[in-house]
DNA sequence: GTGACTGCAAATGGTTTGCACAAAA
DNA sequence: TTTTGTGCAAACCATTTGCAGTCAC
């Protein structure tokens, strides 16, 4: 099943109605999967196929997304919120690097923590369901180079 | 050396004065030095030592802090920005337990990742300066007598 | 006196909300 | 026709900034 069939029916379960808007803006986040989009880059690319969308409705659009676990809210220091689709299992199974050089953000598509969480679970008596886990660096191949900051970093973590 | 006339040496090192307002800041850090603070929180705090302090002082000193990598601004995801000192070394060495039930912050003083970053290096040519990890999930306490949520949660990550 | 620092109030900017209207069940 | 969703504008609220006054060297 395709991508959006699937995300059709998880609407649907919940009843709710997968509108031309929200179709559009799933649609923006499938087609950029890579990139961790804020609101209004979402609403900047929704606007080209859908240009009468409401700034509101993306909010209101993200926040649905992430009650139904199709995408998961991330701040990653730069003052605006930004989201990523989350597995076909909806399970969160990847990390970050982001690089202080070029800005770049990279994911790890795996999930290196299962024996960390078996030790959380054991050390502390805590029952792990999801995890967050960014590296911030350079890549080597930035500090060769040198190659220009491509944004301001506000060093938030 | 205790940890004020330490964090005193930072300042004088980059040429900023440890004033009255600034050195009751960093005292409430440390007297709470197992919260993550937000801004509006040291507010109260201080105020109690020193009622006439500005808000916006407490946020110049604290990215002042920041900057010195005396705390590390952190975004749990509740809307605020929270503050957590950095070690002696003001290195980076520890982790975070978020329970979903009592809505507990713990934290983890030990360094988990250290074979992570060299895979990291390894697979990706990526030179780890920095890491953040946080488990989110609920103690096993708190799901056996249900314990009341203490506050709502955004659920941001 | 010059430069660093503070307090206050105003401005900023991302996000949320109230409400009237539109679409769907 | 009752419910759900949308667009717009206003409200909200954490954070930043401009500025005049204060303090330290």
């Amino acid at each position: 099943m395709d991508q959006i069939s699937n995300i059709s029916q998880l609407f649907a379960a919940q009843k709710y109605k997968l509108t031309p808007q929200r179709e559009a803006i799933v649609n923006i986040l499938l087609d950029n999967e890579k990139d961790h989009l804020s609101v209004e880059e979402v609403y900047m690319l929704v606007k080209n196929s859908y240009p009468h969308l409401g700034l509101a409705t993306v909010y209101r659009t993200l926040e649905l997304l992430c009650e139904l676990h199709i995408v998961e809210k991330m701040n990653f220091g730069d003052g605006v919120a930004r989201y990523d689709l989350r597995g076909n299992d909806h399970s969160h199974m990847h990390h970050h690097l982001i690089c202080s050089v070029c800005g770049r953000l990279e994911e790890i598509k795996d999930d290196w923590l299962v024996e960390l969480e078996k030790r959380v679970e054991r050390e502390y008596g805590f029952n792990v369901t999801d995890h967050r886990l960014d590296f911030k660096g350079t890549y080597d191949t930035c500090k060769r180079t040198g190659c220009k900051k491509e944004k301001a970093n506000k060093a938030v973590s």
